[in-house]
DNA sequence: ATGAAAGCGCTAACAG
DNA sequence: CTGTTAGCGCTTTCAT
């Protein structure tokens, strides 16, 4: 009678029913507010299942429903800052509208993707999530995802070719426009650029940002001085910085906050005063940005509100199979002031 | 015949079953290796199902056979980055082994958690990893996961009371202790100690260790100066930092590597040379550590070998339940040297 | 207000 | 080698 008497199996709706008297469906009916049971029959349920430690089995009940009421979130990584801070917002909006999560990264391995993929297909998932930050997801993983036809949100990456799916990505070229205009309102007219490696697409993207808001403010932006590092972590990008500085800038933009605050490290070994003398702004408004010394001000992308879109969108298209359409939304970014610039 | 001709239901075994003239369970033989079929039916089936475009239903599979092939992550939070770090690396172990991940975060929220943890249960997953780092879960969540019969590993988490589940720790008292040896062996014999809020786990474990080196190393812990800022960001500190460097310190041991950060600033506030005057020490080897000038000496937590730990005794624990008893591990801390000691 | 019957898709155990 | 039978736990539709 009590919760002690069963082991090892799980107490199932047969079990509250053979305990009061009734059969399965009234149980079921009782427990989720189904078909009308009568309110003291409803009691017992009730009390009986608490008793009897009930747990309504999910799996079965996707199986019967056709609704796994779960999504999948396929990413690019999970360690990285941004992805985890676009995972948290999807797992945080998703708990609210009461779905659950199946993570998997695939660290853009083409082959580990599209088996990540058939095994959220496989579980039946309501829907997918790709956080793809860099956008170098393989051809083929978007293929997959677009005929596996699992309802899909990409994110951050624009999927090539015609738009089938919802995309939720950040206008970084604005981003970095914003950065540079505010340089130039704060009178700078020598603005360097400095990024990670050439044919990344935040390089690229960052830089066209770059040249637009020169060419806006009417300068030539072919002659602005621009380097390139290996990578855009902080331990990278100090001689490209000392590069740079030769040609005496009065502001340099990063694309990446690591790359700014090894600026700021050229700029001390010159005896240069930030920001009077130089400013300098990053990318990413990272944890960085407050453990340098002069802080770092910074372009933020709204990454958070990138997560909880997707599943915003994932969930209306579920909902509202018949009037949802394949929509591609930018959001914008803003720029963070601190000490730098 | 081919593949298009199903629009929206999902090809079942049933369906191949049909068009290649047999039934499900040769199907199914044939798919997973079982009963022993005929080679060229064999080839048959898998012909067909690779044309139908056949995806093996997971949830079918788990109701039936019990087994879900999949582990329930609890953490803290998703964001943080140790929390993402050791997430990463539970997926990428449980991956390795055939397992999915469900996610869920509680934010400390002791309704939360035990909400999720129902949910892990509901889902029938085979068992839940817990990633607590701060060990201030309620203990109404630690008595859930044990009272809910799910296989649980704790870590960071030392589950209070008697130990009937796995726990997998990192012994921070060492790493402090590590910490301070070094600095110790670098001739400083005036170390301060520097840490957030008084009564946090993080904090008084380190203070712990901090002490019992001094200790060992014949000096009286309780006059090393000490102080605790509001929080452990690169945000605080920096009042505090100076309060300690009034004692003339010639090294201080933070807590954490945004405290470092912070004292670093007010090292040069002072004009100290850092690390000649005065040395620096952090902990979690986190980014910051590169971007700082100096870079930061920190203590580094194996928290990916956290992760496939984890995985490794949930899984251990599954397969061999009859040879598996609960068990405690402590992982050890590194030092990474940088400039700044 | 309650129940009966059927099915979701797969698997396990044993029979032919 | 292949098929039969039964069941995992829940839901849905339609009777009563």
């Amino acid at each position: 009678m009590s919760s002690s008497t069963l082991e090892n199996r799980s107490v199932t709706l047969a079990d509250i029913a053979r305990e009061v008297g009734v059969t399965p469906i009234t149980v079921h009916n009782a427990l989720n507010g189904k078909g009308r049971v009568s309110p003291g029959m409803r009691e017992r349920v009730l009390e009986t299942a608490r008793e009897m430690g009930y747990q309504s089995n999910l799996l079965a009940r996707s199986l019967a429903t056709g609704r796994a009421m779960a999504l999948g979130v396929l990413a690019y990584r999970i360690e990285s800052n941004l992805a985890a801070r676009q995972l948290a917002a999807v797992e945080n909006e998703a708990q609210k509208h009461g779905y659950h999560l199946v993570v998997a990264a695939h660290n853009h391995d083409p082959q580990r993707a599209l088996e990540a993929l058939r095994e959220m297909t496989a579980r039946r998932m309501d829907g997918v999530i790709s956080i793809s930050s860099t956008a170098n997801m393989q051809p083929g993983v978007v293929e997959g995802l677009k005929t596996l036809q699992l309802p899909t949100v990409f994110s951050f990456h624009e999927p090539h070719g015609p738009r089938e799916s919802d995309c939720v990505t950040i206008d970084q070229q604005q981003g970095a426009r914003k950065a540079v205009d505010f340089l130039l309102r704060q009178g700078r007219n020598k603005i360097a650029f400095l990024s990670g490696p050439r044919g990344r697409l935040v390089t690229e993207t960052r830089l066209e940002g770059f040249e637009m808001a020169l060419r806006a403010a009417g300068f030539e932006p072919s002659t602005a001085p621009r380097a390139f590092a290996e990578d855009f972590s902080p331990r990278h990008g100090k001689s490209e910085a000392h590069q740079l500085l030769e040609s005496k800038p009065d502001a340099i933009f990063c694309a990446s906050d690591g790359l700014a605050a090894s600026v700021l490290r050229a700029a001390r070994d010159r005896w240069l005063r930030v920001p009077a003398d130089l400013m300098v702004i990053g990318f990413d408004d990272s944890l960085l940005c407050e453990a340098t010394d002069p802080t770092l001000t910074s372009v933020q992308m709204p990454i958070e509100e990138v997560g909880r879109e997707c599943v915003r969108r994932l969930l209306f298209r579920l909902e509202n199979p018949q009037d949802w359409s394949p929509q591609t939304q930018r959001l914008n970014c803003r720029l963070i002031r601190r000490e730098s610039a």
